[in-house]
DNA sequence: TTAATCACG
DNA sequence: ACGTACGTGATTAAC
């Protein structure tokens, strides 16, 4: 038989580092566990193993350490975010029937030492850990893993590969070691004695005894010699030390390594505890009984078919599953009710709008995002969309990724329905399926995590709106943006050019590492910072630069025409759609804030700062006999900050529609407000945006050019004139350390894992966000709802005109001809009174042809 | 796939 | 001692 050997420890740890954190809502560690089990499920299937064995240390001082000191005494604990994840992958293992072996005294590597030698036909060892290529023989090879991307890659190890890399035998492993030492395990080996002398030495004499038995003789330097005398006892120490044990007391029978059945049920329940739901997918655990039972739930069971009978039986209820999938341009729907399925084509398209724009039959779904625009693009208007699975899964947890019906099934351990004569239903199907009972649990979460209102008069009517912004999108000058981008290609070209001339060599301008060696090596500038992987090329850096070397200067513009151009023009570009405008789409459920987001393209980061980048703007307009209504709220954050913190001197100020930095400066400076220059009014204003991010000392610093002492004492003197705002963020702290999350003033939360990191840098990360979300995602709230009312007031009022675009404090609308005045009322009037709160809001409408034009 | 950079609020 | 402000998405290079 084939044996699969396993060191648990030396796999989790790789795992563990080589993944990037993963919590679980509740903020226990799973990235390990996740990345053992994929590299466990790899191996298996590479293999095909019959038995499995997976070794785990028992950290009992061991006989080798009793006997020759505490070597290992030096080695640092294990996070306890690691730690923590290993009882759990041990009770999976069982679970999946695979054998967990562990020997007091002795450690993962010796277990696996004593199973090479086992009577099986082959024994594959799995490690990370280089030091068990000694355990190489004729029928034990070593799969030596890591992780790389996310990715695992196993290169096999047998005598021949070890002796092409390492020009070694198994054995001559142990003796390598010896000599040459290992710092990571602490093993000393003879000082001063390297890899390559090492490999010299045994290269000539073969072995340990080898080198020592006839040391007179050996061809080797004199000091190398008398390292090898003065480190005799330390090499034959470490030669103890650095072999692996194989006798172990544990049952080597390879029988009793067999792969058993475990538990799919338990294990199914476990991974779904784990939030793990790829995995389960992957695994295709069968679904047993006993699943059923844990959850009280009866396995409901579904008629399916295509038979136009079915319609009817399902529309009885008056509620329906209604899901729209698209593959390769194709449209298709699925209709469920509690005990009906039904699959739908293109020729079921009229009775799906129909059944969609029906008020009395109530919609559940997975994205009505998609169902509105369906309907929107019939020219019709769904109606009754009462449930989302994603909107939903997105509020109960922002930090998921996947809002998927059969993801929350699986959080919610729901049975896998069945479905009458079908053995492997397609995942669309089952996701119908379950989808009515998803809904009765997500519901009932959102009603006990008091987010019925954020759910229903926020999220669910705003997908509405941002399938009509979607539809319609926003016209764009093709030609203007064509012309402008030739005359930034011209500009483009002379500057690297002259860059190509002052740098004496042609290179990739577009490429940080082959800038940072040109800048900083062939021209020998003052390297500043450095990132990971060389230089840092960055504009800050730049921008200290370009006063003394005219060059940094042209490499900063080529770069600002370079963005413009790749990511605006031809960016742009490419994505017009026939109809003349751009069709962006917008995300409800990306951001861990509640912020919506823009992707292909994305149009919340077209160029305002710059005056060159503002011309992109010119070219974004509105439809012949229209115009552009821009309205912004004015310090929106600062407006929310200001309310939830009750802080009487920021909500006096804002009463008094003064100016907020001008304010925020004569507090600060203990000036009076006439004696605000623009530089001090600019230096607060950035401790304004720093509170609102969580700010330290050190960032502000750097952002406004002062010292370290400065800072600190501007951000002492603001908190100290704003106490309010102290203590609410003292408060928002220790609230989400309390329940585990931060959330805004609407209930939408944000579950922070990070709060209880043992790592300081991501605790202080965590208490961050804590202060920050509830300000941010407070203001996208209000803005959401604000959008929804305008949505409606714009159609209530039987206008024309139409929301194209929101970017985060801004509304756009193509306002017709002669709506001007009733769109900017509504505007101004939905953005201000959205939320009543002890602050009052403002918002500012513009009207232009084009973008440019409507923002003032 | 990730890292670096830079565009926005 | 260590790293340093919140939230996004697109492009390019390089592995």
């Amino acid at each position: 038989m084939i044996l699969l050997a396993i060191d648990g420890n030396s796999l989790m740890n790789r795992a563990f580092f080589g993944i990037k954190t993963l919590t679980t809502r509740d903020g226990r560690y799973t990235n390990a566990i996740y990345g053992f089990l994929n590299i466990l499920l790899h191996l298996r299937e590479r293999y095909q193993p019959d038995g499995i064995a997976v070794a785990f240390d028992v950290r009992v001082p061991t006989f080798r350490h009793q006997m020759y000191g505490e070597y290992k005494a030096g080695r640092r604990g294990m996070p306890p975010e690691l730690a923590e994840q290993f009882p759990v992958i041990k009770q999976i293992l069982s679970a999946m029937g695979i054998a967990v072996v562990e020997a007091p005294g002795y450690e993962a590597d010796d277990i696996l030492g004593t199973l090479s030698v086992a009577s099986c036909e082959h024994c594959y060892i799995a490690t990370g850990d280089r030091d068990s290529l000694q355990l190489i023989s004729e029928k034990a090879s070593v799969l030596l893993t890591a992780t790389r991307f996310g990715q695992t890659e196993t290169v096999e190890y047998d005598s021949e590969k070890l002796r092409e890399e390492y020009g070694m035998t198994p054995r001559q492993m142990i003796d390598l070691k010896a000599l040459m030492g290992d710092t990571s395990d602490h093993i000393p080996g003879v000082p001063g004695i390297g890899k390559k002398t090492a490999t010299d030495l045994l290269l000539q004499c073969g072995s340990l005894d080898g080198v020592y038995r006839d040391l007179t003789s050996l061809k080797a330097t004199p000091s190398v010699k008398k390292k090898l005398i003065e480190g005799k006892d330390s090499a034959y120490l470490s030669y103890r030390l650095g072999t692996i044990v194989k006798d172990v007391p544990i049952d080597t029978d390879p029988q009793h390594y067999l792969v058993g059945t475990g538990d799919p049920a338990k294990l199914r329940a476990m991974l779904g505890d784990l939030e793990m739901f790829k995995l389960i997918a992957r695994l295709q655990l069968p679904e047993v009984p006993s699943s059923a039972q844990a959850t009280g739930e009866v396995r409901p069971s579904f008629r399916y078919g295509e038979e136009a009978q079915r319609w009817d039986e399902i529309l009885k209820e008056g509620s329906v599953a209604l899901l729209l999938r698209e593959k390769d341009g194709e449209r298709r729907f699925l209709l469920g009710s509690r005990t009906e399925l039904l699959s739908l084509g293109a020729d079921g398209q009229d009775a799906v709008l129909s059944l969609l724009c029906d008020e009395k039959i109530k919609k559940y779904t997975d994205s009505s995002k998609a169902l509105h625009r369906f309907a929107m693009e019939k020219g019709r208007d769904a109606q009754s969309i009462v449930f989302d699975c994603e909107l939903a899964g997105y509020l109960l947890n922002p930090n998921a990724s996947d809002y998927s019906v059969s993801a929350a099934a699986a959080v919610l351990h729901l049975p896998t329905p069945q479905i009458e004569g079908l053995e492997a239903p397609e995942p669309a199907l089952l996701d119908c399926a379950l989808l009515p009972l998803v809904a009765q649990k997500q519901l009932a979460q959102l009603e006990s995590n008091n987010q019925k209102e954020l759910y229903e008069n926020i999220e669910l009517p705003l997908a509405r709106v941002l399938a009509s912004m979607e539809l319609l999108g926003f016209r764009v000058d093709r030609e203007g943006i064509e012309a402008f981008g030739d005359t930034l290609a011209a500009q483009i070209d002379t500057l690297a050019a002259e860059i190509y001339e002052e740098a004496g060599e042609v290179f990739n301008l577009n490429s940080p590492k082959q800038l940072g060696v040109i800048l900083f090596e062939k021209l020998g500038l003052p390297a500043k910072k450095k990132t990971k992987t060389g230089y840092s090329t960055n504009a800050e850096v730049l921008e200290g630069l370009a006063a003394e070397f005219p060059i940094v200067e042209k490499i900063l513009s080529y770069r600002t025409l370079a963005k413009l151009k790749s990511t605006y023009c031809d960016g742009l570009v490419k994505v017009i759609a026939p109809d003349g405008r751009i069709h962006s789409t917008f995300h409800q459920t990306e951001t861990r804030t509640g912020r919506i987001s823009s992707a292909e393209p994305n149009l919340q980061n077209i160029p305002v700062r710059s005056e060159l980048g503002r011309q992109m703007r010119r070219f974004f307009l509105a439809a012949d006999g229209y115009r552009l209504a821009d309205a912004d709220y004015s310090q929106i954050e600062l407006r929310v900050l200001a309310a939830l913190s009750g802080d009487e001197a920021m909500i006096g100020a804002f009463r008094q529609d003064e100016d907020i930095h001008t304010v925020t400066a004569s507090q600060v400076f203990s000036l009076p407000p006439e004696m605000i220059t623009p530089a001090l009014r600019s230096r607060a204003k950035a401790v304004n945006f720093g509170i609102v991010y969580g700010i330290g000392a050190f960032s502000l610093a750097k952002d406004i050019g002062v010292s370290r002492f400065e800072a600190d004492q501007y951000i002492k003197s603001y908190l100290s004139h704003y106490a309010g705002v102290e203590r609410y963020m003292n408060d928002c702290i220790e609230k989400a350390k309390q329940t585990g999350y931060a959330e805004t003033l609407f209930h939408r939360r944000r579950y922070l894992p990070e709060l209880t990191a043992s790592n300081a840098m991501q605790r202080a990360f965590g208490e961050r966000v804590a202060r920050n979300m509830p300000i941010q995602g407070t203001a996208a709230d209000i803005i959401k709802i604000a959008m929804v009312r305008v949505y409606e007031k714009l159609r209530q009022e039987n206008l024309q005109s139409r929301l194209v675009l929101q970017v985060h404090d801004e509304l756009i609308v193509e306002t017709a001809a002669g709506e001007e005045e009733k769109v900017a009322r509504i505007l101004s009037g939905e953005m201000e009174h959205a939320v009543s709160l002890q602050v009052a809001l403002k918002a500012d409408v513009h009207f232009g042809k084009s973008w440019y034009e409507a923002k003032e």
